[in-house]
DNA sequence: CGTATTTGACCTGCGC
DNA sequence: GCGCAGGTCAAATACG
């Protein structure tokens, strides 16, 4: 390489492309560790080759000698040879990267295994009924869903990719149903293994229909509204249904800066309650999600009683129903919060997370509390948000715990991920606390004309990944915001969208940290990694289109996706796409 | 006129 | 059992 490089630099600049391909495959070289870089470079290698083939006769009308061609004949050997040793390094890092993945099906089958012993004896005393409301509800197993939603538990069928089942979720894919894209939770019994998977509840209908299939059965398990609801607690039979909940039941409270009433969250809601509670003059407002009538979502809105500019959003339940673009980031985070907290609170193996205690987790740099809401030294909205639910709150307002950044991370990830066998959540450090003073990256505050409202909560989700702000992250996250405000079919809400910045750091966050998706970006590599052939994508956007394929599904539809992942979340595929950012500078 | 919000009443759970 | 506080209902009201 090195030689190459020189003679590359010998031969001067009459050949641009070829200087090109050198120089970025010299840059191979220097960061052979990161097998991603590799690839996306060797992408653009083999783009360059294909744009310099193409060009390559009208240039040599131009000023085309014999000796040139000789040159270029053997910077094109040399980049070939190059290409072949990249592509054996590539293959390395492929078996390394299975090797990885496969440590982590085993870790993950062990930790159900726990689960499943830890929570056998619950299922028994539980009557059938229960237990599917349950499944609809709450359970015990909490799962995050990357891609397609499915049936089966997606850790099951991660690696068994079916096509056919894939083939069925391109058309949700591809019609905006960004959600099938995002985090969301899904619930599982943790007999789930036992039970013929009738686990059909929530977002997570049929393997093939993802989530356009709006469970009308559920209407009937899932919160009734209103009269029904009251009929259903005069009966005994609900009443049980009723029992699960208190102690199963997760709530994600979100604390973050917003001078609006609520902050927009891109769901549809409708105010249903107003209480003053105790402690704060604050009055709280009660919504309920009105996208499907039979939702159970609901979420309370409180101002902090210390801070009247921080906003205190408590979400409760989860979504059975898709949800508009606008509003699957936080659905993501919300859903990935409660998963951490339902299973903390479910597996007796992670000691520190007992939800009767206490506990404030700075899990891959989120601050996330855990509290049972009565004695939080650390923050609850106040001491009366609710009884005995287990809470997590993420704090969206408070400067960051640690800095290290998402490159770093991203590296650690693909470099030193041989000890992710060992860790469930592979330490990183991606600070999500938004309003950071410290946060050198103050270019998400300038203002963005349509939200500036909330500059305070511009919680520079990319600057808080550590990655430089550039320009056109700028305007791409512009882009996302404003892509996101016309689409929006809700006219009900006034506020503008000034919470995206929040919800796309914190899903993007919650996404990256998640280690379904660790998984899912180790076989998404993997698969890149085994399809040289993909093209005109850079970085982890293709890697994130091809994260419907690491959870079960087919590369065909991950172009689509890979569309709609740096359409949706600029955030994080610029976040992703450091490597060809970098690049070009 | 339809829909969303407001707000007082009511229900429920919990602590004493 | 009683009172308190959180949560919800639903009639009244506001709004487009």
């Amino acid at each position: 390489m090195e030689a190459a490089s020189g003679k590359s630099n010998s031969h001067g600049g009459s050949e641009m492309e070829e200087e090109r391909i050198v120089l970025e495959s010299s840059s191979i070289a220097d960061d052979q560790e990161a097998g991603y870089k590799e690839d996306i470079i060797v992408l653009k290698m083999s783009t360059t080759s294909n744009i310099k083939g193409s060009s390559a006769e009208p240039d040599h009308s131009v000023a085309s000698t014999s000796s040139s061609l000789k040159e270029k004949d053997y910077q094109l050997e040399s980049a070939r040879a190059e290409m072949g040793e990249v592509r054996e390094e590539n293959q390395r890092l492929k078996k390394y990267l299975d090797r990885i993945t496969e440590d982590y099906q085993t870790l993950q089958m062990q930790f159900y295994d726990i689960q499943q012993k830890a929570n056998k004896s619950k299922d028994i005393a539980i009557p059938s009924t229960i237990k599917k409301y349950n499944q609809d509800e709450e359970s015990e197993l909490v799962s995050l869903s990357l891609g397609s939603f499915s049936g089966k538990p997606k850790w099951n069928q991660k690696n068994d990719k079916n096509p056919s089942t894939s083939q069925g979720n391109v058309e949700n894919e591809s019609d905006g149903e960004s959600l099938s894209l995002g985090l969301d939770c899904k619930y599982e019994l943790a007999a789930k293994s036992s039970a013929a998977t009738d686990q059909v509840p929530l977002a997570n209908p049929s393997p093939g229909s993802s989530l356009e299939e709006v469970p009308k059965e559920e209407a009937g398990k899932t919160w009734q509204p209103k009269k029904v609801l009251k009929t259903m607690r005069s009966s005994a039979i609900e009443d049980e249904v009723a029992q699960q909940s208190p102690a199963k039941k997760a709530r994600v409270s979100v604390r973050a800066r917003c001078d609006t009433p609520t902050m927009n969250d891109g769901c549809q809601w409708r105010k249903y309650g107003q209480k003053i509670a105790k402690g704060n003059p604050c009055p709280r407002a009660y919504y309920r999600c009105t996208i499907a009538p039979s939702c159970p979502v609901r979420k309370q809105v409180q101002r902090f009683a210390e801070d009247i500019s921080i906003l205190i959003t408590t979400y409760e339940g989860t979504h059975n129903h898709p949800l508009p673009m606008s509003a699957t980031a936080m659905a993501s985070t919300t859903s990935a919060a409660a998963s951490m907290l339902l299973s903390g609170s479910s597996s007796s193996s992670s000691g520190s997370l007992n939800p009767s205690t206490t506990a404030a987790h700075d899990l891959h740099g989120y601050n996330f509390y855990l509290s049972d809401n009565s004695k939080s030294r650390f923050y609850t909205p106040n001491s009366s948000l609710s009884s005995s639910l287990p809470t997590i709150t993420l704090d969206l307002t408070s400067n960051p715990s640690s800095t290290s950044n998402s490159l770093s991370h991203l590296n650690k990830f693909s470099s030193s991920s041989s000890s992710s066998s060992r860790q469930l959540y592979p330490s990183t450090s991606h600070n999500f606390g938004s309003n950071s003073e410290s946060n050198t990256n103050i270019s998400w505050r300038t203002p963005l004309p349509p939200y500036n409202i909330s500059n305070k909560n511009q919680i520079a989700p990319l600057s808080s990944l550590g990655i430089r702000q550039q320009p056109l992250q700028n305007s791409m996250y512009q882009n996302y915001m404003q892509k996101n405000i016309n689409p929006n079919p809700n006219p009900h809400q006034g506020v503008p969208h000034q919470f995206q910045p929040d919800s796309i750091a914190a899903a993007t966050k919650a996404i990256t940290s998640d280690p379904s998706f660790q998984s899912a970006l180790a076989a998404a590599l993997t698969s890149i990694i085994g399809n040289n052939s993909t093209v005109g994508t850079t970085g982890i956007t293709g890697t994130l289109g091809h994260l419907k394929q690491a959870d079960g599904g087919d590369s065909s539809i991950s172009l689509a996706q890979k569309f709609k992942w740096s359409d949706h979340f600029p955030g994080s595929t610029t976040a992703f796409s450091i490597p060809s950012v970098t690049d070009r500078e």
